[in-house]
RNA sequence: GGCGCCGUAGCCAAGUGGUAAGGCAGAGGUCUGCAAAACCUCGAUUCGUCGGUUCGAUUCCGACCGGCGCCUCCA
C-alpha cells in the first residue's frame, strides 16, 4: 500500500514520498483568533486531522505545525473596538480554539507558534528578502514583495496572467506599491495599531506584519530543527490558494532558494444551503453551539467523513441527524462485540475475516487520497455483516474472534475515530445507577406476573429521565442518554 | 471579465467507459408481551438539459440551464 494525495500544486494525485522519512513535517494554517472559529474552519482541521492521523498509522513520524494568527486586521480591529489591547482581546479565543479541538478530537499539534511571538523571525525574513531585491520599501512606509522579481509567482493558483476584475477589491495602499499585484510583507504601523499594542520596532521602520508572513517565518523557523527549508505537506482551506499560499511560496522561496512545500493540500467548503459556512454570511455555527446541544463529536466527524474533503459538503440538520443514527449504531455493535467476547464460539473464522475485509478496504481507501467516504462505506458494510454473523450464532462467536472484530474496530477508529464515546465515560453517579436497578427490578417482577402495563409504566418513567431500556434474552439492559 | 468547482433517490453523498457504494429517513417482514436493538426485503430503467465520440457514457468532448468558489489579508 503507498500513498497518494492531490497535490494543488501539479493538479493531480501523486504518490506521496516525504523528504527525510520516516519524518513528515506538515504545516496547517490554524485559526485567526479574533471570534470563535465556526464548524466551516474545522471541517479543514478535521480534514488534517484525517491526515495526520492517517500518516501515523502508516508508520510515519508525523511533525505537525499549526499556526495561531493572532495579529492581523479582524484581531486589531476587534480588539479596538473592544477598547482592549491585542492580547487581551486573542486570549480568549485562543483558549476556546483549543477547547473546541479537544472537543471535536482532532490531535493537538506539536507546535502552535503565534504570529506575535515570531516577530524577530518575520522581521528576519523581511530583511533578507529586501537585501535580496525582490522586496521593497513603498512610498507610504510599508515594505512589499515584487511579484515581477519572483518569475514563478502564480503558479500555485495558476492565476498569473490574471487581470484585476473591473470594481473587485482595490486596496488603499494602491499607489504605494510599484505593481498593484505586490502584497504587504510589512505593514506601518497606524494609531489603530499602536493603540492595541500591535506594532513593533523594525529596521525597516515600526510596524506589523502581513498576513502571510508569518506562515513563511513560522514555518521555516519550526523545520529547521530538521535542518531543511521545505515542508513535506501545507494545508489548509481552499480559499487560501490565493493570495495567501501563493504569497507563502513566494516569500519562501524567495529568501531560501528551495520548494517552499512538495505537496499542497486544500479542503473544501462546508456549505450552508450551498453556500459556503462564513462569518460574513453570518450562516454559521459553532462547534460550542454543538456542544451545548450535547452533540457526540463523533457524529461531527462521521458526517464529514462521508464526503470527500475535496468536495464541498452541504450541512444541514437532517444530515446531522443522520451520522448521529449512524454513530449510535457503531456503538450498539463495539457493545455487542464486548459482550459476546467471553461465550464459545460457533463459527470464528467468519468474524475474523470480516474484521480483516474492513482494515484492508480502509487501507486502501484512505491510501487513495484519503477516501474517506469509502472507508466510512467498508465500515457500515462490516458493521451489518458481523451484526448478522452476531445474530446467527446464539451460542457465541467465540472470545478470539470477537475480541479480533473489536480490535480491528479499534485500529479503524484510532484514524477516523467515529466511535461515541464509551457509556462509562459519561457522568453518572452510583446512587442513580442503584436507583435504576432498583426500577429494573421492579419492573422485572412485573413482568413476570405479566402486568405489563406496570412494566411499560417504568420504563416509561425511566425514558422520562434518560434512561432506555432494551430487553434481551439476558436480561435488561439500559443505557443513560 | 479571468481562473476553477459542482449539479446522482426525501436528506448527506460515493463512484466507474460496460450498465448506479454507504449512511439517515420511509414502507413491509423476522424477533419481542409490547417496545428497543439487530437482521431480511423494497426505492434512482437512471446520474441537470441537449447534442457528439464510442459496440456501449452517469463516467470522455461540446453547448446550454442552474448553483457555488477565488480574483490581496476568508478554513
Amino acid at each position: 500500500m503507498a500513498l497518494s494525495l492531490y497535490n494543488t500544486l501539479t493538479r493531480r494525485v501523486e504518490p506521496f514520498t516525504p523528504l527525510l522519512p520516516p519524518r513528515v513535517t506538515i504545516y496547517t494554517c490554524g485559526p485567526t483568533v479574533w471570534q470563535y472559529a465556526h464548524l466551516g474552519n474545522f471541517r479543514t482541521f478535521l480534514f488534517e486531522d484525517l491526515l495526520r492521523r492517517h500518516l501515523e498509522f502508516l508508520g510515519y513520524d508525523v511533525f505537525h505545525i499549526m499556526n495561531l494568527t493572532d495579529v492581523d486586521d479582524r484581531t486589531i480591529k476587534a480588539a479596538a473596538a473592544a477598547g482592549k489591547r491585542l492580547e487581551e482581546h486573542t486570549a480568549p479565543f485562543v483558549q476556546a480554539f483549543f477547547d473546541d479541538r479537544d472537543y471535536l478530537r482532532i490531535q493537538p499539534a506539536h507546535v502552535y507558534p503565534r504570529a506575535t511571538e515570531a516577530i524577530p523571525a518575520m522581521v528576519r525574513l523581511v530583511g533578507q528578502l529586501l537585501d535580496k531585491g525582490v522586496a521593497y520599501k513603498g512610498e507610504d512606509g510599508s515594505v512589499y514583495f515584487a511579484i515581477g522579481k519572483f518569475p514563478t509567482y502564480g503558479r500555485l493558483s495558476r492565476l498569473d496572467r490574471r487581470e484585476l476584475k473591473v470594481g473587485a477589491r482595490v486596496a488603499s495602499d494602491e499607489y504605494a506599491k510599484d505593481d498593484p499585484r505586490d502584497f504587504a510583507l510589512w505593514k506601518r504601523a497606524e494609531p489603530i495599531d499602536e493603540q492595541v499594542g500591535a506594532a513593533w520596532d523594525a529596521p525597516f521602520g515600526r510596524g506589523r506584519p502581513g498576513w502571510h508572513l508569518e506562515c513563511s517565518a513560522m514555518s521555516l523557523d519550526a523545520i529547521s530543527r530538521f535542518g531543511v527549508a521545505t515542508l513535506d505537506i501545507h494545508a489548509g482551506g481552499i480559499d487560501l490558494i490565493f493570495p495567501h499560499h501563493e504569497d507563502e511560496i513566494a516569500q519562501s522561496e524567495a529568501a531560501t532558494g528551495q520548494p517552499f512545500a512538495r505537496f499542497w493540500l486544500h479542503g473544501e467548503f462546508l456549505n450552508v444551503r450551498g453556500t459556503k459556512m462564513s462569518k460574513r454570511f453570518g450562516n454559521f455555527l459553532t462547534a460550542r453551539d454543538l456542544r451545548e446541544q450535547r452533540v457526540d463529536a463523533a457524529a461531527v466527524r462521521l458526517l464529514f467523513w462521508q464526503t470527500h474533503y475535496r468536495q464541498a459538503l452541504d450541512f444541514n440538520d437532517e444530515a446531522l441527524e443522520g451520522a448521529k443514527e449512524g454513530v449510535k449504531r457503531l456503538g450498539e455493535l463495539r457493545a455487542r462485540l464486548v459482550e459476546r467476547a467471553a461465550v464459545d464460539s460457533a463459527r470464528p473464522g467468519v468474524l475474523a475475516e470480516l474484521a480483516s475485509e474492513l482494515l484492508s478496504e480502509f487501507g486502501i481507501a484512505l491510501d487513495d487520497d484519503l477516501g474517506a467516504p469509502r472507508a466510512v462505506a467498508a465500515l457500515f458494510e462490516f458493521v451489518r455483516a458481523a451484526n448478522r454473523e452476531l445474530d446467527r450464532g446464539q451460542g457465541g462467536i467465540g472470545t478470539g474472534a470477537a475480541a479480533g472484530a473489536g480490535a480491528a474496530l479499534a485500529v479503524f477508529d484510532r484514524v477516523m475515530t467515529v466511535l461515541d464515546v464509551l457509556p462509562t465515560a459519561k457522568a453518572l453517579t452510583p446512587e442513580f445507577a442503584a436507583w435504576v436497578e432498583g426500577q429494573l427490578a421492579a419492573r422485572e417482577k412485573a413482568r413476570r406476573a405479566k402486568d405489563f402495563r406496570e412494566a411499560d409504566r417504568i420504563r416509561a418513567a425511566l425514558r422520562a429521565k434518560g434512561v432506555e431500556l432494551e430487553d434481551t434474552p439476558a436480561g435488561t439492559k439500559w443505557r443513560a442518554g
